[in-house]
DNA sequence: TACATGATGCCCT
DNA sequence: GGGCATCATGTAG
């Protein structure tokens, strides 16, 4: 028998971003692709927290760019960066109140041919990594843009694009501080599944 | 209207 | 291991 691939609820979002990243890790994302899905299991994520977090977009106040963070749980933040990549993100905690995870890679479990030609690669690599290994290559493999996802509900059966759980619990989870920004660096908030060969860097 | 900045990945040594 | 492409956003003027 199948498992069927439910989105999680918006409870599980509705909460702080730390407690979210611990049991998003393993889950799996799933994108629907036409007749296909792609999936993949989130082996590394990182939190970002509201006002007192200053490495967090959401630090300035709400803006137009991140008024999803200030949203509702459970929904989708995209953003543009160094004029190249889109990053995944997903709002934390209740309306009203700012704070997000950041999606820094997974693992691919099935799709991979659609991910491969998202990503302009070849479909026979002799390295997974490659695919979907750091938040701009993940979010170029599922084909995300701020355009079609930006404000997306994770939580609907009606999205194209959600997050589930199938079962799978990770052995062992590492938090490490923050990767690629300047701004609070030293804070523990990287979780990553440890010893997984699909963890960035 | 102009400018500095960045939650990165690729390509070259 | 280091430089660089490239642009949306926010803030200043």
């Amino acid at each position: 028998m199948k498992k069927k691939l439910i989105p999680l609820p918006p409870g599980f979002y509705d909460r702080d971003p730390r407690n979210v990243s611990r049991d998003l890790l393993g889950k799996v994302l799933v994108r629907r692709e036409g007749r296909k899905l792609l999936k993949a299991r989130v082996v590394e994520v990182e939190a970002y927290l509201g006002a007192g977090d200053p490495a967090a977009h959401a630090a300035a106040g709400r803006t137009a760019r991140n008024d999803v963070l200030f949203g509702p749980p459970g929904r989708a933040y995209v953003y543009f960066i160094y004029g190249n990549h889109y990053c995944l993100n997903v709002s934390c905690l209740p309306d009203g109140a700012a704070g997000g995870i950041l999606f820094r890679a997974v693992e691919p479990m099935s799709g991979i041919e659609e991910m491969a030609k998202a990503r302009g690669v070849s479909a026979n690599l002799h390295d997974l990594r490659l695919l979907t290994s750091g938040p701009g290559r993940m979010a170029e493999a599922f084909g995300i843009t701020r355009q079609r996802d930006n404000a997306k509900d994770l939580t609907s059966a009606k999205s194209d694009l959600w997050i589930a759980d199938d079962g799978y619990r990770p052995d062992h989870i590492e938090v490490t501080k923050r990767i690629g920004i300047t701004k609070a660096a030293e804070m523990p908030l990287r979780y990553i599944i440890a010893d997984n060969r699909f963890v960035s860097r």
